[in-house]
DNA sequence: ACCTGAACACCGTTCAAGT
DNA sequence: ACCTGAACACCGTTCAAGT
């Protein structure tokens, strides 16, 4: 599966010209498999049998090429037919739906959740979403701010959901961590103490596991309700 | 303000040892000016008057800096008394406190967004958190679930108000985003197209500018509203 | 304990040159 | 148009040596 020495471009007999599309989707493979950290101009380069030098021209610089890669993952979302289902029903659909998305690129999340992305390709997303939201009774600025509402949830929630401890964090820092919370005081902390083994490592701010090890599943489902108890409220 | 040369360091007649907080400080000022990829051990090491090498010895590397002084943000803030208040008012309070000290540091948002922060300091704000939704009715899983919903909002989509652009996108890339948008085709996306002025620039994937030159104060008091309003329907 | 100074193994990117 | 190959100006980090 993997590959070596000149790459999979020297085994076919034509060696037909990269595309940037190539260039990119070999990044998000990369990404997918190595980690953001490990992706290099020199190794991705050598993983497609071409001089570092050669993605130059297809992609202008490695911070374009991540972003590009990040625009991959909700591309190809197809969205469910909007006809004869309620707007809260599809808003949770498509909530579920760009969730597993990003849990398929765990590794590109950060970049979608902290990167200005400007890609004309999210607009069908953006019509879709706005005219159920406009069928659940918002309108002008309360439209767009519902919007906001849905997107930074969707994306902020599943961003901080699959954050990852830094690349080299020591080893047996969980235990560690874990250990400090078991010793919490239980006087100045007791509500903390009361949902411990309720809190430990389902928490933000309280876990150890990143997202992609441990989804939090039930806790997704909850501010999913969350959102669209807050929305029909807001809106009837 | 700047320091030079050999640093502010040398300036003083004894040479204090550096302390872990001197560096993990120097750091967040650092990054606050100049950018968290201009971050560097050298750049900083000079900044502070001292070999690059000598960091090490208190931080240990630099993804252990840049996630202590992502730890810094919300590190001193102090929460508004409970008592007398309303859990919804002191919710509300805190989101926005927590949102400002964000946007005081806007180059750390995206690592607080996308690193699993693993810090006993947050341990009196997760006990304050949790003892306003045991208040609002909230207890065992449903009060770590509603507990998630909370800060997955509010780190989740403030870090998603910040994002910025990558570092090097090229000069006027904003009009040209702006004219496609203007160009979109009226029949294919009717309600986007009704509600351009409206969205251009203020939604989430269809903005140029960041929150950070472009603060989204009406989006979020409307998102919290959302949040609030979801909440009290779960929780009565 | 804390810092210097040199050294290692990398990076991203530019640019002239090839085809 | 697309890629090679060399070269430049950096990086983070290790480690022996100093005090």
């Amino acid at each position: 599966m993997k590959s070596s020495g000149p790459g999979n471009r020297a085994r076919q007999g034509v060696r037909s010209p990269l595309s940037r599309a190539d260039v990119v989707d070999a990044a998000v493979r990369y990404i997918d498999e190595h980690g953001l950290d490990a992706l290099t101009m020199r190794a991705l380069a050598k993983e497609m049998g071409v001089y570092p030098t050669a993605l130059y021209w297809h992609i202008g610089s490695k911070p374009q090429l991540v972003v590009a890669a990040s625009a991959r993952v909700l591309d190809g979302l197809v969205l469910p037919a909007e006809r004869g289902v309620d707007w809260d029903v599809w808003l949770g659909q498509v909530a579920r739906l760009c969730r597993a998305a990003m849990h398929r690129h765990p590794n590109l999340a950060p970049i979608m959740g902290s990167q200005l992305v400007v890609s004309t390709t999210a607009i069908p997303f953006v019509e879709r979403m706005l005219s159920v939201l406009e069928r659940a009774g918002f309108e002008n600025d309360e439209l767009v701010d519902s919007f906001n509402a849905v997107i930074g949830f969707l994306l902020g929630w599943v961003t901080l959901e699959l954050s990852a401890p830094p690349v080299d964090a020591e080893a047996g820092w969980q235990t560690a961590f874990a250990a400090e919370l078991r010793e919490v005081d239980p006087n100045t902390f007791p509500v903390l103490t009361r949902n411990m083994t309720a809190m430990a490592n389902n928490a933000f701010l309280a876990r150890w596991d990143t997202g992609r090890d441990k989804p939090m599943d039930r806790s997704f489902e909850a501010a999913l309700d969350v959102l669209i108890r807050g929305l029909r409220s807001k809106a009837g």
